[in-house]
Order: structure tokens, then C-alpha cells, then sequence
DNA sequence: CTACATAACTTAGCAATACTAATTAAATAA
DNA sequence: TTATTTAATTAGTATTGCTAAGTTATGTAG
């Protein structure tokens, strides 16, 4: 149907616009964007493997070992052994770490928020329905 | 309102897994995030100078020299001086460039039309309208 | 006109994020 | 046991981002 490309080339537009604003956000928090994101896994999904991780953020794990590094050596995460295989190991968050992805995410939170004040209920409801919907698409 | 921020948890939560959708679409192209989006800035909003390219983008002058190098390196961009200032040169997409950015544009928009089969209208409507006013705000 | 300031772009050097390929160590299958 | 697979690392490279410092061109004040 003709009028779902027009409907894509505009969420396209705005989706791209939401994107460079919520980097923005994201690079204010003196974290960088891909150890940020790797913290709210964590702090969302719970601990898990550097695998695991990799998989989650759709990178290679070479990639997300050295994010891993980083986010060690700012001691924003712990690595625990795994007793039943000696070749994994748990990432879990520090208190820091936490504190970290707990106002980085607050801040994404309330630029949103405060884009939905002043809109109709409904195209709040729908807008939220129509992005779950193409987040399983 | 407490509902905005309940809404705003459930948009930033599938705003970031479109986010990373788009992502490996876009990395999937074999020009670089950055370059591919400097091309739709120039395809878009036609020829400009370097540092207004960079202000597009919300990057530094310096960032923008690089990206600009490498589509130089591809011959996705040409140079072409400022007669009336020296300092300046107008960047323009070669066709080479253009049809890169085209077949680019084309499978994200490929990827959000097909997000939205079998979506109702309403919902739709609504959601773009919600979009486009995130945006805004 | 000279001198200073500003603007556009470049260069150098750094850090973060991403990849492939090769390596090590541990677990599992044949 | 041997072979294969899996988890993590290391080495090396490219891209994307920054600041600081430099060059060349333009504009302005004296």
C-alpha cells in the first residue's frame, strides 16, 4: 500500500531526529553510548555473560570485551567466575555502576516525558502501541 | 502525570531496540553510520559547506573534515570552490554517492513499511503524529 | 593601508567503538 | 582419547568522535 511508504519515509525522518537527540543525552553522561547501553542490559536483564552481552547489543563479543574493559577499569562492573564453567564469567554492576545507568536512564525518561506533555491520551496510547508493534515486526 | 512517565519508559524501551534495528541496516550498506549520513543531508538538503554539513550533524568541524575524507577516498562526494569566498568549498554528491544513499534510504524505509502491515490506520496515524511531535517538543 | 580578529578548513594526536583473524583454555561429542 | 565447539582474549585495523594548534582567506578598526 502506497500510503504505509509515505507513513515510513515520515516516521523514518522523525525516528532519525528522535536518534541524534537521545545521543546526545546519552553522551552527556560521561559514559560512553556503547558501555551505557551495555550497563542498562545489565541493570534491566540482570548479570550475564560477556557472550551474552555481545548478543544482546547485536556486537561481535571481541567488541564487547573491550567494552567490558572499559567499564572495569571504571569500576563500574565486577566479573565473577562461574563455578560450573571455568571459561565464563558473570558481569555484574558495582553500586556506582548502578548509580550510573539509574540517572542516565532518569534523564532519557524525563526528555521523553516531558515530549509527550501537551499530547492527546490517544495518539499517546497509539503512538506507544504503534512502536511496540514495530519493535516485533 | 505519572502515566507520561509510564509511557516514556515503554517508548525509550522500543525506541532503543529500533535504534539498533536501524543501525545494522544502515552498517549493512558498506559506507560508514556517519558517512551514510552525511549523503542524506546532502541528498536531501542539496550541496553545502563542510562546517554547515557538521552543524547537520551536530558534530565538530573536525569530525566532519574526516567523514568528508573517506567520502572523498569512495568518490561518494566531490569538492567544488566557493568563488566568492576562498576559504569555503561545496560539497555534492557524485552519482555514485546518490545511488548509495537512494538504495539506502530505501531498505530502512523497506524495513519501517513492512513494520506497519497490518497495523490499524488509527494507530498508525496516531503514532506518526506522535512522532513528529517528540520531535518538536 | 596595516593590524587584529574572525571564519573555513586542515593537521596531529587521542579515545571509544566496531570488525576479522588468530590464540588460549575449558567443556563436550565421537 | 581425540576432535570439535564454546568463552574469552589478543593483535591489528578502520571509523567516528574529541581538543588543540595551525594555515589561509575574509572582514574590520584604527
Amino acid at each position: 500500500m502506497s500510503s504505509h511508504n509515505d507513513y515510513a519515509l515520515r516516521i523514518n525522518s522523525s525516528v532519525t531526529h528522535l536518534i541524534r537527540r537521545i545521543r546526545r543525552i546519552d553522551e552527556a553522561q560521561g559514559v560512553g553510548r556503547a558501555r551505557l547501553s551495555a550497563l542498562a542490559v545489565l541493570h534491566f536483564g540482570g548479570p550475564c555473560s560477556m557472550t551474552e552481552l555481545a548478543e544482546a547489543e547485536l556486537v561481535t563479543p571481541t567488541t564487547m570485551h573491550h567494552v567490558i574493559k572499559g567499564l572495569m577499569q571504571d569500576k563500574l562492573i565486577r566479573k565473577v567466575p562461574d563455578k560450573q564453567d571455568k571459561r565464563r564469567q558473570f558481569i555484574n554492576l558495582t553500586a556506582k555502576g548502578r548509580r550510573v545507568i539509574v540517572k542516565a536512564h532518569r534523564q532519557r525518561i524525563d526528555f521523553l516525558s516531558a515530549g509527550l506533555k501537551g499530547q492527546p491520551r490517544n495518539r499517546i496510547a497509539h503512538g506507544v502501541a504503534l512502536l511496540e508493534a514495530l519493535d516485533r515486526a
